[in-house]
DNA sequence: GAGTTTATTGACCCGTCAATCAATAACGGA
DNA sequence: TCCGTTATTGATTGACGGGTCAATAAACTC
């Protein structure tokens, strides 16, 4: 069996089974076994490739954020000046961002960031970038740029903890007049 | 040593170990003897009054939301019809519930919430009436007053997870500058 | 004071899981 | 064809943690 070159199928292998199996499960109480056994292979390999438990999460933590930040890099590119703002929040909730899978793989790294040094530095990474082309996108629109671009990365994580906890029947109400909230905040201040 | 009707004195000591715990390690990776050490006991005892980790867990949890509705009761006992929203608001950032302790027990709940039902379903009777008190203090200031609520809810939760993961030095700002609009939700639509 | 109930613990069992290791097998070159 | 490298796994280890249990002792009852 073996052949050459395996290492970058593994490893994209194992990522992608770490996000599926997070969001299958429903926790991050998975096992590198649960882990390695969705990705056809035995965990020992899985520990070759990773070196740990953690480095796995933290991979697949990058490409979640990674994923995310082409996703948004798309949406601006078709985007006029007065609707960068918007392009971004539509990014965060497209149908590639905002899936049940993510949204629990999301939960899961806001509880490793608070022990995980390495994983909070990446959060914080995150944030500082999504601010700042928040900022950024409303200068023009808003008297307070910062002000507002910081009530809105508040509301995007609240409405990722819903939509993790509320039932998958009436997910819909809360997030979608909330972005509505979030399309006003962007004028509201002319 | 054994005196009795200890039962009610060692739940108590568990329930504020459990959340003191919590708060100082930052995360749900709490072992039951952690607890019963902090609350001066052997992990036995803790099985013995408890019956097991999660009912602590749950015993803490409900622990957590009576004390905040206690404190919103209290601030809506002396607001007039106009400030009814902003005292429940108040409450969820009072010096009593925006505790580092509390904010990181909340966000090990949200994730237990994921797998335990009873968790979640507490977590659910929470939210309804956090969301049907503010429709009804919206209710004259307001033109949608579910709409406002629904997202002045899902801000409180990203405000809280926030609080979590930012640094200690920079907690202020968002925080502060987010309970601002909160407050301008409440009038904004008249 | 005999017997029951409550309080309390140390020791122990058992399951789980991350991590390691030795062994096997294919491939690539020399 | 021999050798080093890469791929791969089953078996094992070692730690940890939840839960149980038997044993001790104080308090309460009659």
């Amino acid at each position: 069996m073996p052949k050459v070159g395996m290492e970058p199928i593994r490893r994209e292998a194992l990522v992608k089974a770490t996000i599926a199996e997070i969001g299958a499960q429903g926790s991050l109480d998975v096992t590198v076994s649960q882990i390695a056994r969705r990705a056809g292979m035995s965990s020992a390999l899985a520990h070759h490739y990773f070196g740990g438990k953690e480095q796995i999460f933290l991979a697949a933590m990058r490409r979640i954020l990674s994923d995310f930040g082409a996703e948004a890099r798309a949406g601006l590119l078709m985007a006029d000046s007065d609707s960068r703002a918007a392009a971004i929040i539509r990014a965060c909730f497209s149908p590639t961002s905002f899936t049940r899978e993510t949204i629990t793989a999301w939960m899961t790294f806001y509880v490793l960031a608070q022990t995980n040094t390495e994983a909070l530095r990446l959060w914080r990474i995150y944030q500082r970038r999504l601010r700042s082309n928040l900022i950024h996108a409303l200068r023009a629109l808003s008297r307070d740029p910062e002000g507002v671009a910081d009530t809105m990365v508040a509301l995007i994580d609240g409405l990722y903890i819903r939509a993790a906890l509320s039932d998958p029947e009436t997910p819909e109400r809360a997030t979608v007049h909330a972005l509505d909230v979030l399309a006003k905040l962007t004028v509201n201040k002319k």
